[in-house]
DNA sequence: TCGGGGTATGAAAACGATATCATAACACTG
DNA sequence: CAGTGTTATGATATCGTTTTCATACCCCGA
């Protein structure tokens, strides 16, 4: 390996001159900046990251810990990390972890371990011990998409997230225009704030039109396919009317799907189906579900920022930023016609804004009729 | 921040003897090394990974550079990827390129910078100027989803891909079976070992079963939506007979569809289409097409482990390894009965297992009528 | 009783960079 | 010409580990 002392050795200086060179120092003479350029061409000498953090005590590295970058949503949200990240000249550490604690903590380990600049995190649960470490341990930490349960005005975190009332509650708002009165909602795992925040939008949408709010519609599991079908099941065993699903990401989503079909459901004629975080790429990926659509790659990229702000001014005040979702309609809501004037597949393939004009949608919605809930008893 | 002469001072020893205890070494005694223990724990002490990767000279981190971890199967890769690394105890450093030489180029100083343990690249082109100079540098380095264009025996990489060649004719085959005689195939990067090697396929599959090859039905552009929109405008727009479309990954694959819909052709009425690489999650998202099915986990898994054993064992023979792929018949192709008896969707959301079913298919499958082409002339 | 071998521990060097401090050369200024 | 400030450069300490070598102790056999 090719080390400073190699380049000052061929340059004919001392290590210290190079390493002012290496860092644009002041008072090198063009002359011997000129040399050790050379010198370091010649060599290929490219400074070790690793003896330079040891003496600056900064790594230029930031970990992303994610439940599994296999779910779009996250996919997405590391591409918009590394993109901003890769501008500012830090690399991402990233680990899966699985909504498994005992995962997050040997992360968080080998994060401390590896003196990252700063971490940023989807916790698996509200507050942990996991978190208090990244506390106590003073390391610029940013929370993406979920808030901790409780405040801790001491834990100088930033946040940033979807803003999940505001969709669940359009979300659901969409649903009560088409008539829908019988509304489950299958959450995620009762500790988030997501799965909570998902069903408080959900409620403020009943209550703010006049319909009553039923805990029996409600449930929390995970946010996972498994746990979609398990919770869907549960649904149809407890003989409730219902005649719309809300699921509360796109895992759960799949599983409700899965399930209803799996028992010759009919979608959306017997029941509508609803989720939250889309799964579409590009617009054709998917193309059947009403869904929210979250800011992922803005959510990343922000993340990112804040991360690297906070690193420059650990001073800076905690933030908390909340991105905008938008209400993507498309089949699985019943809002449009049968698209049998669509040469191509039976089922279009377009895009949130082209899906929702006005002449595609059917008469019942914005009116009042009432949409007939599903009874299996 | 708490280093190990901290934890020397509160046990009394000297750091030495409390590297030892971290080490596991011998020559330590049993009461000492339950005195450094407890300091250990005390003081929450976790050793620095820089200071030790300066000394040791590994930083037990791996480096991981994509063209896009948007994509489903590099997501898929990634997450073999970090798995099997994680069982291991490396961490992933990782970086998205987006076949672009310079970014590609950048990460790769990076890495060097970060001194990694060994790579894994997915490189954009075939023999680059940037992969010489992981072989120069001698860094451990597994070779994603391609293969270099020459031969470099002195290049001691290793491989890992899936078999191009054989999904690709079976692919092919399967649409010569259902009656396809004009059968156009948009590729990548025509520096791309996949690339060529979906065409090879696609050829020996035609002259297999007497088919002539048609150069003229063959295209090489980039693996983007955008290039498969606009190799899917020059067909059209270049006089010719063709009755169905294989494209060489997903993302081409999505330009196609969004080109034919745009131009209101039916899927697979009037072109059947297929694509390289699927997209489908748990058999739900994105059910419609039919595909080439990549085993990405095991690709990304197994290309962790061979870059370990290589970093543990230097001497080790350069590997290639070949993953066979698997074909997924679903409707974009033709080759089913239309779902309507299925109550539920008008598109059946089934694995691929279930799909390949003899029940389902069409007559004219596997028996030799022959397909009328499309065409705009 | 002395030497030798095993066990337990510590002192010092090394990894590759940067920061601090010192020094030297030089040009001004009064 | 002495004093001062600016520019250019280098010697040395330092970051937190592990490795190497040295030392000290203890026990045992000759």
């Amino acid at each position: 390996m090719v080390t400073i002392s190699d380049v000052a050795k061929l340059a004919g200086v001392s290590l210290v001159t190079v390493s002012r060179v290496i860092n644009n120092a002041d008072y090198v003479s063009d002359k011997t900046r000129a040399n050790v350029k050379n010198a370091i061409a010649e060599l290929g000498y490219i400074p070790s990251a690793v003896a330079r953090g040891m003496r600056l005590n900064r790594t230029f590295t930031l970990a992303l810990i994610l439940p599994d970058i296999t779910n779009d949503f996250w996919t997405t949200v590391a591409r918009g990390v590394e993109d901003a990240a890769q501008v500012k000249g830090y690399s991402i550490l990233f680990y899966n972890v699985d909504e498994n604690q005992k995962k997050q903590k040997r992360a968080l380990e080998t994060v401390f371990s590896q003196q990252v600049d700063g971490v940023m995190i989807a916790p698996h649960d509200g507050v942990t011990e996991n978190l208090k470490l990244l506390h106590q341990r003073k390391v610029p930490t940013v929370i993406l998409d979920r808030k901790l349960d409780q405040d801790r005005p001491d834990w100088k975190f930033d946040y940033v997230r979807g803003d999940s009332i505001s969709g669940a509650k359009a979300l659901t708002e969409h649903l009560i225009k088409l008539g829908h009165r019988k509304i489950a909602i299958l959450s995620g795992n009762i500790h988030t704030s997501t799965a909570k925040d998902r069903v408080s939008g959900y409620r403020m949408a009943l209550e703010g039109l006049g319909i009553p709010y039923d805990p029996e519609l409600v449930f929390f599991g995970e946010y996972k396919i498994s746990a979609g079908e398990k919770l869907m099941r549960e649904l149809l065993d407890k003989e409730i009317e219902f005649s719309a699903i809300f699921a509360a990401n796109n895992a759960i989503g799949l599983g409700v799907v899965r399930e209803l079909l799996h028992r010759d459901f009919r979608i959306p004629d017997d029941v509508a189906v609803v989720y939250y975080d889309d799964s579409s790429k590009d617009g054709i990926n998917f193309p059947f579900f009403t869904s929210i659509q979250q800011n992922a790659y803005e959510i990343g990229k922000t993340a990112a920022e804040l991360l690297i702000s906070r690193i420059n001014d650990k001073e800076l005040p905690s933030r908390e930023i909340m991105l905008p979702s938008k209400l993507i309609i498309r089949y699985s809501c019943g809002a449009f016609k049968k698209a049998s004037n669509r040469p191509g597949l039976s089922l279009p393939i377009m895009n949130g804004a082209e899906l929702y004009e006005e002449s595609h949608l059917i008469e019942p919605f914005l009116n009042g009729d009432i949409r007939e809930p599903y009874a299996n008893f």
